[in-house]
RNA sequence: GCCGACGUAGCUCAGGGGUAGAGCAACUGAUUCGUAAUCAGUAGGUCCGCGGUUCAAUUCCGCGCGUCGGCACCA
């Protein structure tokens, strides 16, 4: 006799050993035509998992939430199918389920082509249309080798013989001919897949991820519950693609990149000013927040880096270099061991710490080619960088109000929601064991103590130490790390940075390296997506723009404009002789938050009309009011 | 760096073995107009670069560079 207990509390009791199938129909024929799986004291199940002792038991259909992502997995294993069907001799690797869709790697000589995609989506429709019976089987681990070196699936072989000893090899047969490895769980047949997927790109990844593996050939695609939810995300995709920070850079006229400097931006004015006003914005949020600013130079002679660890580290890979009078030098990738040779000039006292030593430093990295990505990888940026130099007492404090510090500013900017993940020790480090421990203990408690959640990121950390990291998604929902805060145990001590304690003696500092932004050039992109370029009044490059509606109008639109500009608005005229028609449109298109509509009417009266960028309606107002209320308006947060 | 796709006017794109075309933008002229495109005309090109095949290459082939999508990398 089992006992299972449903969702609503009810229990329903069997003397007989059944599945999740047998339960769904013994609740109704429709819930066992919708059934996709059985969830099992939380834990998805296969449907026709048998239930042998009293449990909590639900039952999953298209309409559950997680329910998508068993749906893509199996979208994933009907992929591999068809794959295998319309070319033989490629071998099936690993096809996870991911945000949206499913992937699948195969190993194969010849490259897909954009043509097979269509090819492939017809015969997963196709079996889908077959209803393959989906079943799971345990192997012995030797058979299961045996049987996937037999058919020259070396892939699969390699990663049965890297499971854990004593795991079960779970393989799932499909129809009668196909299986793979899966841990599972997946739909009880491929007619439950439903059509609502499309296979959406080709591209190449290393075999388990590494780069000295061979490369093969990952078809990505999209699955959903419904034809309308695909369809949703299309258009949603659709929509993402006008927000690129690179067309809208390019179509306000805010920055270009070319070929002679790869990976490096030609501020236009537009975008000097976006950056400007930016920049000003951070550094006036700064002093409020007791930092000194300072200046670092650009090019030092390598011993240093050599001395700080990043040539080890970076150095010949990743560092612009020159020779000058038999010096090395070396472009500076970051500003740390510039701001610790301020620390060490004179003799610092435990007086002067915290000391907050900011920094807009412009920094060079030689990127990878194929990182580069608009604004968002480049390989020279600016930093709204800074160094806390503090006791180790002094780490949960400033922890704390920089995080506090990075929340205010990220909501004047716009970004609310912020993920943060704090990465700890790398497999390559400087560093003692014990000096790690008591780093990632402090942020760890200094984080916790500022009541930030965050989400582990094993071995990501710098190779100095364990860092949080602040992460923004852009408009297509890649993820791009700006602000971050490190904790330092290390590079003082290396580059002998010391300071006279309480008790007269000699101490090392801790170094808390931190960004806001990040880099202007990615935060810029970042802004540019997030606002889909209308960005608000204090930050647009053009407040305003005067538009004339007859010739008779130019010599008071001038007017305005010199009183606008002189209270300090962003201003421009557009005195053109087109159709006022035409002049909305076009200033709308270049997503100027405010029109200021001039014509006989207003020159008269000392008056103008505001038109709002995506508004239909026009607002008459006096000059002076206009101007005032415009300039209230344009205030940057916080002053 | 690796795999793949792509590279034609300022922009968006069409075309195709016989040295190129549209729309928008620019310029000129007409028009003076009340809130998302007024009309007409003019001008604009090393068809990414270098080689090869060919009587002839922007088109086909190879290499290089760049861009895009992933992977790897990301102090």
């Amino acid at each position: 006799m089992v006992a299972i207990t449903l969702p609503d509390g009810s229990v329903r009791r069997f003397d007989r050993a059944i599945t999740g199938a047998d339960l769904a129909a013994d609740i109704g024929p429709g819930l066992a035509k919708a059934a996709l799986a059985i969830r099992i004291d939380g834990k998805m199940m296969d449907l026709l998992t048998p239930l042998t002792t009293d449990a909590n038991v639900s039952i999953v259909t298209k309409k559950d939430e997680d329910a998508l992502e068993l749906l893509r997995h199996d979208a994933a294993h009907v992929m591999a199918e068809a794959v295998q069907e319309l070319f033989p001799g490629t071998q099936v690797t690993i096809g996870p389920a991911i945000e949206n869709g499913f992937y699948y790697d195969f190993a194969r000589d010849q490259p897909f082509t954009l043509d097979d995609l269509p090819k492939i989506e017809a015969k997963m429709r196709e079996i889908v249309d077959r209803d393959e019976p989906i079943r799971r089987e345990v192997w012995d681990r030797e058979k299961a080798i045996a049987h996937f070196e037999s058919i020259g699936e070396k892939y699969k072989a390699e990663l049965i013989r890297g499971l854990p000893a004593g795991d079960p090899i779970g393989i799932y047969t499909q129809g009668d001919k196909w299986l793979d490895l899966c841990r599972g769980p997946h739909l009880p047949s491929t007619g439950k897949l439903g059509k609502a997927f499309k296979l959406m790109k080709l591209a190449g990844a290393y075999w388990r991820g590494d780069s000295n593996n061979p490369m093969l050939h990952r078809i990505y695609g999209t699955a959903w519950a419904d034809e309308k939810q695909l369809a949703a995300h299309i258009t949603m995709l659709e929509e993402a693609e006008k927000r690129d920070h690179r067309k809208i850079g390019q179509e306000m006229n805010l920055f270009h990149l070319q070929e002679e400097a790869r990976g490096a931006v030609f501020w236009h004015p537009k975008g000097w000013t976006l950056y400007r006003t930016l920049l000003s914005y951070i550094r006036r949020r700064l002093e409020a927040a007791d930092y000194v600013e300072v200046n670092t130079p650009l090019l030092m002679d390598k011993v240093l880096w050599e001395r700080s660890g990043h040539w080890d580290k970076f150095g010949a890979k990743n560092m612009f270099t020159s020779e000058s009078e038999e010096r090395h030098l070396a472009v500076k990738p970051m500003n740390c061991p510039g701001h610790v040779q301020i620390f060490n000039q004179g003799i610092r006292s435990y007086r002067e710490l915290p000391l907050r030593m900011a920094e807009f430093g412009c920094c060079h990295r030689n990127e990878p080619s194929g990182a580069l990505h608009g604004l968002m990888r480049v390989r020279a940026f600016t930093q709204d960088d800074a160094h806390i130099f503090c006791t180790e007492d002094q780490v949960r404090g400033e922890t704390k109000k920089f995080i506090d510090l990075l929340r205010s500013v990220y909501t004047d900017l716009g970004f609310t929601e912020i993920r943060v993940k704090f990465s700890d020790r790398p497999p390559v480090r400087a560093g003692s064991d014990a000096t790690w421990d008591k780093a990632e203990a402090a942020l760890r408690e200094a984080t916790e103590a500022a009541g930030l959640e965050w989400t582990l990121n094993p071995g990501e950390g710098a190779f100095y130490g364990p860092k949080l990291e602040f992460v923004l998604k852009d408009a297509i929902g890649r993820d791009w790390q700006c602000g971050t805060l490190q904790a330092d145990f290390v590079l003082p001590e290396r580059l002998g940075a010391h300071y006279i304690g309480e008790d007269g003696a000699k101490h090392v500092p801790v170094m808390l390296h931190r960004a806001i932004l990040g880099s202007f050039e990615r935060f810029i992109g970042m802004l540019v997506e997030n606002y889909a370029g209308k960005f608000p009044l204090w930050l647009a490059p053009v407040q305003a723009v005067v538009c004339t509606i007859t010739d008779d109008a130019k010599p008071y639109a001038e007017e305005v404009a010199a009183k606008m500009k002189a209270a300090g608005l962003r201003v421009e005229t557009d005195l053109a002789n087109e159709k006022i028609n035409y002049k909305v449109r076009e200033h709308s298109l270049a997503k100027v938050p405010v029109l200021v509509v001039v014509g006989k009417k207003e020159a008269e009266g000392q008056s103008v009309a505001l038109r709002r960028l995506g508004g239909q309606n026009q607002e008459i107002l006096a000059l002076t009011e206009a101007t005032d209320r415009l300039t209230k308006e344009a205030a940057v947060p916080g002053t």
